[in-house]
DNA sequence: AGCCAGGCGGTCA
DNA sequence: TGACCGCATGGC
């Protein structure tokens, strides 16, 4: 998930046990990471091989979320080319400088309204960079309606991405991240540098053609069955938590 | 100090 | 298709 989100501020977690602040009602916990999802059936369906099966066992904790589209838009727009500190440290000054106050000190990702009122230098204190301009042009296309974000929910994987892709800065990874982390749809498979690696070092065999974005998606999406966007999180996982060895 | 980042959009052969 | 580049800064 991407951290910044200020829902971090209302759980923590402890291996597979969810602590939740009373302030938010149980159901958003349920909705926001995908509680309600059957877990030992999704995982038997994607545990086809020893490197996912042990990704699975060991990071049992990690789940999916469902996450507010346009926010996930944004912070994953943010994520380009970055890294992760940077990208929390983005998000952060974002919310603060344009978001309501919810508690004390914790501010709400901003509304489309505030960032498409916003003009590039509005922003120049946030350390986005080149991502300022796109942010706030998209900002604007959602606003004035020329995308239809929530209406995404309705179209099919592939109508939904290539609508998404229109907005300059969404390519195919970015796309896929909101289509599944907001959307649910489980056929994205995004594939970043961490994900490219582990298919290359680890699934050379299995894969055949070249290695590009929509190629390795189609793959997962045959190899690891509907579930692969859980496949996709726990190889990442395990990639960036283990390391970059035989990358 | 300097390479590279949970990429994208463009160009070149 | 694959290999490159610029983009703007910050992280390590």
């Amino acid at each position: 998930m991407v951290q910044g989100d200020y829902v971090h501020a209302f759980y923590e977690q402890e291996a597979e046990t969810l602590y939740i602040d009373s302030r938010l009602p149980v159901e958003f916990f349920v909705k926001y990471f995908r509680l309600d999802d059957d877990l030992p059936c999704i995982f038997s369906s994607i545990d086809h091989d020893p490197y996912v099966h042990e990704a699975i066992s060991k990071y049992r904790g990690l789940r999916l979320i469902r996450q507010d589209p346009w926010e996930c838009l944004i912070s994953y727009m943010i994520a380009t080319a970055s890294n992760i500190p940077r990208i929390m440290k983005s998000i952060e000054k974002l919310s603060r400088l344009l978001g309501r106050e919810i508690v004390d000190e914790i501010y709400a990702f901003p509304e489309i309204s505030a960032l498409a009122a916003c003009c590039g230098e509005d922003l120049c204190d946030c350390s986005l960079g080149f991502r300022a301009r796109r942010l706030i042009k998209a900002a604007r296309m959602i606003e004035s309606g020329e995308l239809d974000l929530y209406g995404l929910y309705d179209m099919d994987y592939f109508q939904a991405k290539q609508q998404l892709m229109n907005i300059e800065g969404i390519g195919e990874k970015v796309a896929d991240c909101i289509l599944l982390f907001s959307y649910g749809k489980m056929e994205a498979f995004p594939v970043d540098t961490h994900v490219d690696r582990v298919i290359r070092n680890y699934y050379s065999d299995s894969f055949e053609g070249p290695y590009t974005k929509p190629k390795m998606a189609e793959w997962a999406r045959s190899y690891f069955g509907h579930y692969c966007g859980y496949a996709q999180q726990y190889l990442f996982y395990q990639h960036r938590r283990e390391g970059k060895l035989g990358s």
